[in-house]
DNA sequence: GTCAAATTGTCATAACTTTAGCAGGAGTAA
DNA sequence: TTACTCCTGCTAAAGTTATGACAATTTGAC
């Protein structure tokens, strides 16, 4: 348990340093020092050294980083070595472009399944699925080894179905709903608010207005 | 310019607020004192009353904070109180996610127009609105008074839509696109990036087992 | 092979954010 | 009216995060 914690603000940033990495790949760059990763990026030099030491002594003095290894040992550090099985709770249009989007298949999230409560949508086909009934998911989610519960539904069922997936042995929960999960030890859960994002740029706007 | 530097912390916290706030308001409840606030939502009361007082004296000694004038605050202060007009670019999955979404609408929020470059898709209706081509956007722009221009559309073509926007007189910019937007002066930008909240959630879930 | 230039990892310090503590005003009950 | 409790706003302390500085080491030119 040598672990040292982790801030929130690191883990924030960490995928911004695997983003940017991947560009360097992609454009042949094979070495890059602190400063100029820290232009690229629009944050200081002493700050991508402090957050990357903290996984490991990455760069050499008088060289730099490594731009292959060092996108490796990140893609190691955020767990994207392996494939990840998820499923999406609620086939509404949220979660058809989530189900949709292809990008996420690319760094090895793979949509398993994805589910609805509505008689409607059920037996629907999205992007290669058919939608299934809730009755369905602790089966599934037991049998396909689903490590990631994408919640893309009201606020009034979010909880319950949360649990659900919970109790069925899924420990990450991606949370759609417009309502904070909070799951007991050993589950993690990423909140993303649309609406409240929208709020944080409206009220960025009305600050910036006034000064 | 009597105004402080509001930090980031609680810029992400005030939309916070007006959720539980607008809970309460729902429930009947009319006070509330910072501790009860806290319990709630699992943040100190003294971060509460710390929070709120950068933008003023809200609640009262021995009494607490009246519900329904504290959201009508917050409501001000996040700069709900007006309609905002907002234009969606891209009419992909995620772009008409967006637009279908009525929680917006619900806040002020009026999706005016949803644009595309793809002539199979423009002419399509979406959520009551046809896909228009991104020729139109200009003039749509300034004619419409858009506040906010959504980018959902690959990092490719984001930069150059959003100079688009900002040249046409928008302000706020609400980025879906997988790379951070940096425009000048006086326009603000929320990025979402959902493939990096995914990873941030692989992240957690990877430290999560270690410990 | 030598030496100047480049660049990290680390430590100290500065900046920022959260938490704690408390004076004093307001509510409340008798 | 009084006495007691509640609860804010404020200030100071503690805790956290970012920045600056530099010794140590490697590179690369000549």
């Amino acid at each position: 348990m040598n672990q040292k914690k982790i801030s929130s603000a690191v883990i924030h940033r960490l995928p911004k340093y695997y983003r940017h990495l991947g560009e360097l790949v992609d454009s042949g760059i094979q070495r890059i020092s602190s400063r100029d990763l820290s232009i690229r990026m629009r944050i200081t030099a002493s700050q991508i050294r402090h957050d990357l030491n903290q996984f490991g002594g990455f760069g050499q003095q008088g060289y730099g980083y490594n731009v292959g290894s060092l996108y490796k040992e990140i893609e190691k550090i955020l767990g994207l070595g392996e494939k990840h099985n998820m499923v999406v709770i609620g086939a509404g249009n949220l979660g058809k472009a989530l189900a949709h989007y292809q990008d996420f298949k690319a760094r090895g999230f793979n949509i398993e399944g994805i589910f609805d409560n509505n008689e409607k949508i059920i037996g629907e086909k999205v992007s290669g699925l058919t939608v299934k009934s809730i009755d369905e998911l602790p089966e599934f989610v037991r049998e396909h080894h689903i490590e990631i519960g994408t919640i893309a539904i009201p606020k009034t069922e979010a909880k319950k179905m949360a649990k659900v997936l919970v109790d069925n042995g899924v420990r990450q929960i991606w949370n759609f709903a417009h309502t904070d999960l909070h799951m007991g030890d050993g589950v993690v859960v990423e909140n993303v608010n649309l609406t409240e994002s929208l709020m944080r740029l409206s009220f960025m706007a009305a600050l910036d207005k006034k000064q």
